[in-house]
DNA sequence: CTATAACTCTCAA
DNA sequence: CTAACGTTGAGAGTTATAG
């Protein structure tokens, strides 16, 4: 097997320079929802010592110092984008796994005989130059590698410009090559494990290829079994192209301030349901089950905490906005504990399964109300979501997550296209 | 006791 | 002035529960 992990450098933040190009060369990070963390970092921002998942608040001296610019995520825009990345990549090859908003693999199987350097050159060329993303390319016999060739790609080593084929390497520079690199850089192994192997002696990429499978499989599990065969050209993954249903739904967001009293609560609920059962309908399945939760900010240390879940089982399978939303409720009444400090609320929809079999219950008493759920799909879909919604969901919503810094939708949506003048 | 269900932990982007 | 810290999903392994 060859293949190719093609990813998009910093991707949100590459997103929005495409639109703004004042951004580009300057310090740049992409907030988490209600701004709270760092979700993408440009290279000036890395340079400055910023990690991953950094709170914004705790960077704000430096950002004052170095004139950091921040930015509201934009997931509207980074999934346009996304799409039109993808479907370049998709020339390259009929074989393509989409993994995730900014990175796919693509099969190379019956291309070996190009220069596969050359080819990966041409991707980056054609996706920089019709999206305006820049992309690294990792090519190699397994996932795995391939993550790691990406990587490789990424930092520049061994003299790589964006592109690293493991698979024109001699074993002697592929050993040369994973003893500088930490096992922390390994897809799969993250930081507990890290920790764990590090305690063992096992550091580098090198040292985890040569160890022995069966003996960390026992110690470990079987995860890091297949990662170590991966490491040593022995594919376990498969290229996945189509995209399975989801097996469950989760919606869930922070708050924009804390919420005390169980009303705007319910409110909050009600939308993330409506959020998670349009998702369902649109994959044709039916939730068995819905989960509700609350909790506090479990940062605040000196605050009174208190987070609790709660499972609720429906007689009949269903994928009804209304339906599902009185579950939640009244699993939400359940929970609620006046006198604190509510920081964040969630849904899940559980036990999907496929719309469409008979209802089996005979003694049903639910109302059928799929018709006004196409209705309201097709209506939110025209006019975006929220365009129609229930009476549960309100309609302040002062308890909303904070976006205070966001770019235009310059994709999709009309009304907020900068215009020349 | 076994088969499942339910839950916890880890990882990823 | 203070307080301010993401979301969604999967899979493996473990524990609880039903029959």
């Amino acid at each position: 097997m060859t293949l190719a992990l093609v990813d998009g450098n910093n991707f949100y933040v590459s997103c929005e320079r495409v639109f703004n190009p004042k951004l580009e060369g300057k310090p740049v990070v992409v907030l988490s929802n209600n701004d709270g963390c760092a979700v993408a970092r440009s290279a000036e921002v890395k340079a400055l010592g910023v990690k991953m998942g950094e709170p914004w608040f705790k960077m704000r001296d430096l950002a004052k110092k170095h004139g950091i610019l921040a930015l509201s995520s934009n997931y509207a825009l980074y999934a346009d984008m996304s799409n039109r990345m993808m479907t370049v990549l998709r020339q390259f090859s009929p074989d393509q796994e989409v993994y995730s908003i900014d990175e796919c693999f693509l099969g190379l199987d019956g291309f070996q005989h190009l220069d596969l350097i050359e080819y990966g050159h041409a991707m980056r060329q054609r996706v920089r130059q019709w999206v305006g993303i820049p992309v690294c390319v990792g090519i190699a016999e397994t996932k795995t590698l391939a993550k790691l060739a990406n990587h490789c790609a990424k930092k520049n080593h061994a003299g790589k410009e964006g592109v690293c084929d493991l698979t024109r390497m001699t074993d002697t520079e592929r050993s040369a090559l994973f003893s500088n690199i930490g096992i922390r850089e390994i897809w799969g192994v993250g930081p507990r494990l890290t920790e764990q192997l590090v305690g063992r002696g096992i550091t580098n990429v090198e040292a985890l290829r040569n160890s022995d499978a069966k003996t960390l499989r026992r110690e470990f599990s079987v995860v890091l079994e297949r990662t170590i065969a991966e490491l040593n050209g022995i594919p376990c993954m498969d290229l996945e192209e189509v995209v399975p249903n989801k097996q469950q739904i989760m919606s869930s967001r922070s708050f924009g301030q804390y919420v005390y009293d169980l009303a705007p609560l319910q409110e909050a609920v009600a939308c993330y349901i409506a959020i998670a059962a349009e998702k369902l309908r649109s994959q044709g399945s039916v939730a068995g089950m819905v989960q509700v939760y609350v909790r506090t900010n479990p940062h605040k240390a000196d605050a009174p905490q208190y987070q609790r879940g709660l499972t609720v089982p429906l007689t009949e399978a269903s994928d009804d906005t209304l339906l599902l939303t009185r579950a939640a409720l009244w699993g939400l009444k359940k929970l609620y504990r006046p006198g604190y400090a509510y920081q964040k609320a969630g849904v899940a929809l559980l036990n999907l399964s496929a719309a469409g079999a008979p209802q089996m219950d005979l003694f049903s008493t639910a109302k059928d109300n799929s018709r006004v759920m196409a209705v309201m799909d097709r209506i939110n879909g025209m006019w975006g979501r929220g365009t129609l919604h229930s009476a549960a969901e309100g309609v302040r919503h002062d308890w909303h997550m904070k976006r205070e810094k966001v770019s235009p939708g310059y994709t999709t949506r009309w009304d907020q296209l900068p215009l020349v003048t």
